[in-house]
DNA sequence: AGGACGATTAACT
DNA sequence: GTTAATCGTCCTG
């Protein structure tokens, strides 16, 4: 058997690549606009592992309080700071990965963190790396880097390029109706009004998946 | 040089 | 609802 969601056959052979146009933008609209876009993994060795996104944060810049970028340029958060269309690969918790797309013009720090996934592609791989319910493989930041083997190796890459380990397609448009907005999640310590801006964005799986088998065609 | 803490997760009461 | 795990980063002094 095909390590490959049965319903889930709509990502195209030769579709473009999203390109940086798309993330050359405010690090919001790009949150709400690459939900329901398809993140590719391509390991070195040949295997693929994909998901549509299904969660993301907007993180603005370094006026924003709850962004790495509020210390200035550092060597950990250095990518933040670069073209947009790379990602920026974080550590935390002593034990976490967490993916961002590298947004807005260069010189400007804006980042989206992708916090979720529906999974397609390698279904079982993702299931060797972490023995939970298939409904929990992907559904946080950390568990979707560890589903995809996103490490520091994949800081500050090109998302954009020929060759890159890690890219995004265009996958399913999706109308504002089944998107959910409301405040980031996860920030401690983080002051007003930063704390409650409504930059996280949501579709559930379940509705991200009648749409993909829609599109689809089936 | 030392310490607080984190864009999380899983397990627990 | 609470808390441990676990260590790199950034701060203070």
């Amino acid at each position: 058997m095909p390590s490959r969601t049965p319903i889930l056959q709509a990502g195209r052979v030769g579709r473009p690549r999203l390109k940086r146009a798309f993330y050359a933008r405010p690090a919001v609209d790009v949150a709400r606009d690459v939900l329901g876009a398809k993140l590719v993994r391509s390991e070195p060795g040949g295997s693929r592992i994909s998901g549509w996104i299904t969660e993301a944060e907007a993180y603005v810049g370094p006026e924003d309080l709850a962004s790495h970028a509020r210390h200035g340029r550092t060597d950990r958060n250095a990518a933040m700071w670069g073209q947009a269309g790379h990602a920026y690969v974080f550590f935390t918790y002593g034990m976490h990965w967490m993916l961002n797309l590298v947004t807005e013009a260069e010189g400007q720090a804006g980042a989206v963190l992708v916090r979720g996934l529906l999974p397609d592609e390698g279904l079982e791989t993702i299931r060797r790396r972490r023995k939970r319910p298939d409904r929990q493989l992907t559904d946080g930041p950390a568990k979707l880097c560890q589903a995809l083997a996103i490490d520091r190796t994949i800081d500050g890459q090109d998302l954009c390029g020929s060759n890159a380990e890690l890219y995004l397609l265009p996958g399913v448009q999706l109308p504002d109706r089944v998107v959910t907005i409301g405040p980031r999640v996860g920030l401690n310590k983080v002051p007003e009004p930063w704390l409650s801006r409504p930059w996280r964005f949501r579709v559930s799986p379940d509705v991200l998946t009648d749409l993909v088998e829609k599109e689809s065609g089936a």
